[in-house]
DNA sequence: CCATACATACGTACCGGTCAGTAACATTGT
DNA sequence: ACAATGTTACTGACCGGTACGTATGTATGG
């Protein structure tokens, strides 16, 4: 299946408002059930109903249940990067601080009560089958975040960036899901300090 | 209906084979497929089917699908504290070579091509809602995972042995999960690695 | 200036299958 | 006898997905 992908997410709301298009309605809809209660557990059903929307015209748009859930973290996708980024562009040239910038971040999400975790490890605990359109998504997003946090790794001159990288994409991990099983005052909370000291014993070897 | 695929393996301790009850048939096969498909995923005739059973014998032992995924649990937790307290007990006394050879025995089984991560961190991933059996079974197995790993931070003389313990154990769960997103070569065979240069430095402090 | 024609966008009603769970009864082994 | 298990059949709800009819805008032809 070539991307092609189609959904746009028109820039909205005008007092001549272009009516929002079905498909639209259905994936912010889609993305906001899908992550905060889990793909399996939501129902074509309750999408369209909450949407306003009827069946056909949500497979007019998207060719399965499966396509949209992938459909959803596509633009999950785009909007980590835009966070992730945002917080690169803070720190230009320092990747050690754009690094903790992104985890402090990342640590006080995880303390906010109905954090859900990051929406493409979700995905990938809950389609563990290979080559299924969401965990495609979600693999892709994760090699993406792997390649950029060795590469920031070695920016810093780790000796070993690539176990300096990797260790902190545990951490990452570790983060999202302990928001999540933890409530408040849960280990999340700590991962921007445990990254420092981290890449503190890491350059100084 | 061809029924001579009664296999009776269960190799059970103690001299005298006690027939294989149908409750632990039941168990058996819910524990394996739970953990390896995901719980949503794997129906209750699924699961009668594979163990040679029949719903009524499912449904007389456990009250419903929800508990029989948090008698898998159980299991799952009894197992893996006799996995932690074998780490445990190679090491007396020495809280951070027990650490390290958990560690190093986690990131090896990451490495296996069917790893799909914690049964634990799984199920709370698929069970988002609060007061769920299998959550609550979930999150008693890793608050005292948490409480352990902070008691042998401070045994370890560590400073701030909170911190400390809480980014093991986001290591520890950013391995489960990394484990089961990339495969082989993946950066939970770091772990253990990154955790002893954490316990370098937070005992330096 | 209007009628036709066609594309786009949406809804009504339905499909067969599977879900978790149960009722009533038969069979087995001790 | 009795306790555990199997057999069969069923429920109502929900699942993902679809066949088919309907409204509306707009471009064209007379």
């Amino acid at each position: 299946m070539p991307s092609d992908n189609k959904i746009e997410a028109s820039v909205n709301e005008g007092s001549a408002a272009p009516a929002p298009k079905a498909a639209d309605k259905i994936l912010d809809v889609a993305r906001d059930l899908f992550y905060r209660e889990g793909i399996r557990a939501i129902g074509v059903d309750e999408i369209v109903k909450r949407a306003g929307v009827t069946k056909p015209s949500l497979y007019r748009t998207f060719p399965s249940k499966d396509e949209l859930a992938a459909s959803y973290l596509r633009k999950y996708d785009l909007e980590f990067w835009e966070r992730f980024d945002e917080a690169v562009d803070a720190h230009p040239g320092n990747p050690r601080a754009q690094i903790i910038a992104f985890l402090t971040r990342v640590g006080r999400r995880t303390q906010k009560p109905d954090y859900r975790g990051c929406g493409m490890t979700n995905a990938a605990v809950e389609y563990p089958e290979h080559g299924h359109p969401a965990r495609v998504v979600s693999e892709a997003n994760k090699q993406e975040l792997r390649r950029r946090l060795r590469a920031m790794a070695a920016a810093m001159g780790a000796s070993d960036s690539d176990t300096l990288g990797d260790g902190l994409l545990l951490l990452i991990e570790g983060a999202y899901i302990s928001g999540q099983l933890f409530g408040l005052g849960g280990p999340a909370a700590s991962v921007a300090r445990n990254a420092d000291l981290l890449i503190e014993v890491s350059l100084k070897k």
